[in-house]
DNA sequence: CGCTTGCATCTTGTTTTCTTATACAGGGAA
DNA sequence: TTCCCTGTATAAGAAAACAAGATGCAAGCG
């Protein structure tokens, strides 16, 4: 019998629901309508007897649950028993991070983590998303943190952040009147606009094209980078404006080298946005203080910039790692 | 977590083996070494030190290793009480046996089990091998026994006996001196005898064959028939001679309707033996007295008539259950 | 030294488990 | 009632996990 399964049906119990208690598993429904299953078939009893509505627990049900709820907890008490034993005291969260995730915007968390655990402490490294995907792997770091996450072999994403995206001119530019002007401008403005761009192939390229062929705007592009920095600079050069995510644009707009301008509410589709994700390596239990600080990350949502879905789809926000993806086989890193 | 995992970790160290472990749960030694290794990558930590010989536990998988003994357990205790709970008191263990295990084989054990297990019962039924197939995967039996069992969906088998064929003549048939004279005869004796036999396409009646052809014997088929019954009132009628198992004869031998000849060990390859298996519908829990009635059957080869391989082999019987075969998609079912 | 024993690893075929899509049932609203 | 909505079960296909056998490798032993 699968531990996991246990755990899933003391979720359903609890919560009273398959469905919550699947999402707070990172599984679909349907999963853990069979995990539950499988278990009574094993044991060739009814645990939940589902003739009624809402569903009870036949007998043998609470008297299993019971059980299984100390099992489970036991098993984890053990696990982070044998491994605090190996990491005598206070642990050391290794964070590797792309280079545009800020650093004002982890420190905050960090700050927060340390308050939260005195004896942990959090080592944050910054690089390129390759070497990000490298360093989980190979177990030199314990999260990893990139954007438009694609899911690779033996690693697990948690979709963290989604940073609204805005153009970005220099504060001379038509733009920056047009910002202060109207509030924004509409997608249809940046037609015929020289334009500075993330390389073909990358993620953040590849959305960036789809949302101007969307709203069938035509730009020039001037110049293509595979980072951020890069493309801002060239920007506050004059080269031309950029589509970037505002909080990476905080330090240029302060010093008032660039200006961001968003776009205003328009009628087809989604805004932009790029997801940041929390990725972890799978099929490997973290340690107490990795899942302090991933539950820190998500839950601290009332962190400074991240641009939130108005409401709604934040529900059942429970364990630390709802809504994970998981990895399928072969996929394409990138940068950007 | 798989629990069997924990639990083959356990028996690792408990019999300081890998090997002896895995047979003890009815897997490979490949599949034992996998598991450990599967739950030291989960941890992060090394359970094992293999770096000396024979190898030790490491302070983690001391640790480790008690807590997991203790959860296996509890696990165990907590699946018999849910399952105690359904049948409240006194088991009733339903086995399902083709025709050919005598009943005189099975009242020593269901006797021998009744003493053990006052409040347990046990419900022996008689039927064709199909039935007893239908019977196991229906859940209307907890036990089947039948002989050269096949691998099938769902279900698992476990040797049990390995009953020795001898030939079977009338009284008066020639073979009946030479057994009394030279104790015994060689399969070439058999050449051009008048033969009854089982019908092609039973197990039975391949293995027989397969011995025959190996000891290059032709015989001359006169009646083939799908159970050992008919095959005995056509050798009790004079109608030639047959090859049956030498336990199933015992009635016919003591009121001398029949004679067993057994065959004097031969240069060729391995004597003519029936296997018996005890089956159980696979991934299903067995209730406590029917594991231990399994155990019975298994151990307790202090049985009348069964032939043993002379020494060795027995090796390692642990729990009821070692050196089970599981399931291979399809199969077909014959009758013997 | 070569042999035997015991564990690890690789490969391969099968089984299991997961996900998506869809069906179905009960409860509530129109 | 009838329709819709919510929550769970089921089906089918895809992906992952698993187990067995073959093989490699290292240590003990004659």
């Amino acid at each position: 019998m699968h531990l996991e399964s246990l755990s899933i049906f003391c979720d359903v119990v609890r919560r009273q629901s398959f469905s919550q208690a699947a999402a707070a598993h990172s599984v679909s429904q349907s999963a853990a309508s069979q995990a539950v299953r499988q278990i009574e078939q094993r044991l060739g009893v009814l645990l939940i007897d589902r003739s009624t509505r809402p569903w009870r627990l036949t007998p043998e049900g609470k008297l299993f649950f019971q059980g299984c709820q100390e099992i489970v907890e036991r098993y984890h008490e053990l696990e982070d028993a044998v491994q605090r034993r190996q990491h005598p005291s206070g642990y050391t969260v290794r964070v590797a991070s792309i280079y545009s995730v800020s650093l004002h915007d982890l420190t905050g968390y960090v700050d927060r983590f340390q308050a939260l655990a005195p004896g942990a402490d959090v080592d944050i490294a910054y690089m390129h998303p390759d070497q990000v995907y490298e360093r989980i792997l190979s177990d030199q770091s314990d999260l990893g943190l990139i954007s438009y996450a694609h899911p690779r072999r033996g690693l697990t994403a948690i979709p963290w952040k989604r940073q609204t995206m805005a153009v970005a001119c220099p504060p001379g530019h038509r733009f920056a009147r047009l910002a202060r002007e109207q509030g924004g401008l509409l997608p249809r403005d940046l037609a015929r606009e020289s334009f500075v761009t993330f390389d073909r192939g990358l993620p953040v390229r590849r959305e960036i094209d789809r949302f101007l062929r969307r709203h069938e705007v035509d730009m020039t592009v001037v110049a293509e980078f595979d980072n951020i920095e890069n493309i801002k600079q060239a920007v506050e050069d004059g080269a031309g404006v950029a589509i970037l995510p505002v909080p990476t644009l905080r330090q240029e707009v302060r010093r008032h080298a660039l200006v961001t301008v968003p776009f205003r509410p328009s009628a087809a589709g989604a805004p932009l946005v790029r997801p940041l994700s929390i990725v972890h390596r799978r099929k490997r239990r973290l340690n107490p203080a990795v899942t302090e600080f991933i539950k820190l990350l998500c839950a601290g949502d009332d962190a400074p910039e991240a641009a939130r879905p108005p409401q709604g789809a934040a529900a059942s926000a429970t364990a630390a790692g709802e809504a994970a993806w998981t990895d399928r086989p072969r996929a394409a890193a990138a940068a950007d």
